[in-house]
DNA sequence: CTAGGATAGTTTGAGTACCAACAATTAACG
DNA sequence: CGTTAATTGTTGGTACTCAAACTATCCTAG
């Protein structure tokens, strides 16, 4: 049946078979595997706390805060790898649940310092369980011996490139 | 001084200092690192290509038509880890830009497929020598030594989660 | 004490993502 | 055949993202 032929060279259009694709360069490419697998477990967490009506971005908001309370919206989001303009309307939704406490300080006007309200903890509490099941999850795959050195490395690349 | 006392137990208002965050139990958590390092590799990308009016995710759809000819969105949208939808819009792009063509296939009328034009082949080219850039600084962060097992990782990641 | 520049947060605009629902087409099966 | 089921691509809805422009406040020189 000779599906597909030779591997290398310039491919030909018969030889597209949706489940040997070739990805070329892509094959080697830290950022585009980085890519997939950050999609993946993004959305494997998503569909866990799907209930609760909150995503990735939103506990790591809410776990930022409940550790650092008093924190200021720019220094979230430096922390959180976001823009702060992303914050303001995610914030407002907090707000807006009675999770998250925005008080004005007296030393600089301009800025909020940020905490949990006792809902906000209480929630906090439940959805670290989820996290931490899938991060259970996530540690099976990446193997519990390789875990720490995987994440040095991540943590190297985020530290690096910024 | 004592900035930061004790870093057990609840944190209290004026134990944040910026640079000190504490991550909680985030810093655990492979989701967390695993997002924070793909933004970053997705922004120092973007910047590297920023006159190509090019982002991280066009160009491995272009990577992946040119690797793969005739290839129908469904299929391209299961290789670069997106809805179909999202290559709606984007295939639009750069059908616009001269760059992709569609063509009906007369076996299933339902479907195109995909392949590079002329300009789009050569700008495919010009893209891969950034991205092989951009990719050697990452290596260089990994270190060579752990990348083949990094990027073993992160496939695995993504096939066992989807 | 006042003008300039920095900083905190918000708004707006363009881009991207998912999902669900849909029309057109094809496949499966009686 | 002919009805039903599956699949391809598009559309509409919601959500999230950054970057740039903006307001209010603070800080620093002179």
């Amino acid at each position: 049946m000779a599906k597909a032929a030779d591997r290398r060279g310039r491919p030909r259009e018969s030889d597209v078979a949706e489940e040997t694709l070739r990805l070329g360069p892509l094959a080697d490419f830290i950022g585009f595997h980085l890519r997939l697998a950050q999609e993946a477990s993004f959305q494997a967490f998503a569909r866990r706390v799907r209930d609760y009506k909150m995503r990735p971005g939103r506990f790591a908001v809410l776990a930022l805060i409940g550790e650092n309370p008093g924190i200021s919206q720019t220094a979230l989001g430096r922390a959180a790898g976001r823009d702060k303009s992303t914050l303001t309307p995610a914030l407002n939704d907090l707000v807006r649940r009675s999770l998250v406490k925005r008080r004005r300080v007296a030393s600089d006007r301009r800025s909020y310092a940020l905490s949990l309200t006792a809902k906000g903890e209480r929630l906090l509490d439940e959805l670290t369980l989820h996290a931490r099941a899938h991060d259970r999850l996530l540690d099976e795959i990446v193997g519990l011996k390789h875990k720490s050195e995987f994440i040095r490395t991540l943590r190297r690349l985020t530290m690096s490139l910024v």
